[in-house]
DNA sequence: CCCTGATTCGC
DNA sequence: GCGAATCAGG
């Protein structure tokens, strides 16, 4: 199997989704978990809670004595300048680790800090013959100011009410999880928002992506949308 | 034992 | 670049 596209994309999100390394293997299939590892970490996406990152502590003096092992498969004495391993230091508190099956929170960490809006600046600004604002020579392009003129449409939060989510109304934001048998007048799809990185909404990628029990003795029936196709 | 990710190194 | 082998912590 090569790293095609779409295979590094899947990779990627599922990655970045908190999928371990093995459920991503098998969920592209044809490669080991190793490969997975090994192409996450040439993507340059690694970073993630490992459990054999021991924390290091801020608190070196503490340390009795060269805690370091290195076994003599590789003495290099390297006289180098040292800092071998430029390890980040105060990054301790990481982040949720993920659920095993439910990425779904992706908290999406807004740093949202300063530029209160509520501290214009006295600028200067002049009105021009036809009505258009004057604006310095060093504050053209204002930031991002106007508030988003997006019409307003009747809240359809849940599917079901009202218009269905038709083929034509998928899209990649969507969520595409079948709703009823193909051929039948009220199929529709779900239309939920997705779940980022999931072509379903949080809820339909809980049926999606089951839990994925340890190898060997998984669930052999998958699960099908509604009890899967229909026998006639 | 199982799991995990990290790293190494021959290809 | 790839991934099996290996390491190492939980």
């Amino acid at each position: 199997m090569s790293w095609t596209e779409e295979r590094i994309e899947k990779l990627t999100k599922m990655w970045e989704g908190g999928s371990t390394a093995s459920q991503i293997a098998d969920e592209l299939g044809g490669v080991s978990r190793n490969a997975v590892i090994g192409k996450a970490h040439r993507l340059g996406l690694k970073a993630r809670p490992s459990p054999v990152k021991a924390n290091d502590k801020t608190d070196v003096s503490a340390s009795p004595a060269a805690p370091k092992v290195a076994k003599p498969a590789t003495p290099a004495p390297e006289p180098k300048v040292a800092a071998p391993r430029p390890v980040v230091a105060a990054a301790p508190p990481a982040p949720a680790p993920a659920p095993r099956v439910a990425p779904s929170p992706a908290p999406e960490a807004k740093p949202a800090s300063d530029a209160a809006p509520a501290a214009p600046q006295p600028r200067i600004v002049s009105v021009g013959p036809g009505g258009f604002l004057r604006q310095g020579p060093g504050d053209q392009q204002a930031p991002i100011p106007p508030a988003p003129p997006r019409r307003l449409v009747p809240a359809r939060p849940s599917p079901e009410i009202a218009d269905k989510t038709s083929l034509l109304d998928l899209n990649d934001r969507i969520c595409r999880w079948p709703m009823g048998h193909p051929g039948e007048p009220d199929f529709h799809f779900c239309g939920e928002k997705v779940n980022p990185g999931f072509p379903y909404c949080v809820e339909h990628c809980g049926r999606a992506y089951q839990a994925q029990l340890p190898r060997g003795h998984r669930r052999p029936p998958p699960p099908m949308p509604f009890g899967g196709p229909r026998v006639r």
